[in-house]
DNA sequence: GTCGGTGCAAAAGCTTTGCAAACCG
DNA sequence: CGGTTTGCAAAGCTTTTGCACCGAC
């Protein structure tokens, strides 16, 4: 099966990090590439048994204190799906949002295009700049919803 | 100050179980009345310590059991407000939301409106019934972005 | 009376923290 | 070199679970 096409290259996020004089360390550096490798979205515990695959251990705190440190600098955005836990994912050209049924667990993605009117509904009214990064909506999947 | 207008009479949030043919416990009933009376969204803390200075001392996995199951029967909706935790509150007639600022923390009320479309869309588009009860956006709040 | 809910206590996550050693720039 | 970051180990906190007893219907 194909790679999905990567959001981000490695080298553009390290670029950006570098514009911001982020300090760039061998752990840092790791985890950018496990998440441009695995691709899409992924708990701390899929990153930290990449790595592990690969022989480099990192211990899970680091990899915490690394996703925080990537989310403040605006380069991963973190998302709750629920059962299927926190994830992350790095930011780049491919955004996109889940709906998470809450009743079969499916997770649908949705182009970011959903949002549009939400963010600029919420600009506009209450001058608040939303950072809509990578949402989940919970609620019923069509087969789901039909069932019931 | 005057007490927010109560989202739910405790009454209609009753007779709506009932209706359900849900059983009504002692405990199951402190929490509906804590939630009517403390009014708004409460953490499991908050209702336990409420409880608790009314010398009706449910224990906390009894909370978090009676929170799930009034979310099971859509009577109370869930929601994580970030550094505030997470939050729980009867779903009534004043159907609202937050922004939340990552730089300084405000939570900001907003009303329904604001997801109108996001439903329409998501429901039109993709046939998911979207349960969004009670949503927390996070962002930078006015003040906040124009000094950044 | 029966099925389901609660209390208690304990465990299970997941995430954070403190400190000494290592390292980036 | 100086200030940061990491590793390790440990604690913290919220939430879940098992089981015997109790209570609603």
């Amino acid at each position: 099966m194909l790679q999905p096409a990567a959001n981000s290259s490695k080298e553009a996020v390290i670029s950006k990090l570098k514009q911001r004089g982020e300090r760039l360390t061998i752990q840092r550096l790791l985890v950018i590439d496990a998440l441009c490798t695995l691709g899409g979205h992924q708990t701390v515990h899929d990153i930290h048994q990449h790595l592990h695959q690969h022989s480099t251990d990192l211990t899970e705190p680091t990899i915490y204190r690394i996703l925080q440190w990537l989310k403040d600098a605006e380069t991963v955005s973190q998302t709750d799906l629920g059962h299927s836990g926190i994830v992350y994912e790095l930011l780049g050209t491919n955004r996109h949002h889940h709906l998470v049924c809450l009743s079969c667990g499916a997770v649908i993605d949705v182009d970011d295009s959903v949002m549009a009117s939400l963010r600029e509904h919420l600009r506009q009214e209450y001058g608040f700049e939303p950072r809509i990064d990578h949402m989940a909506v919970f609620g019923m999947c069509r087969a789901c919803h039909n069932q019931q």
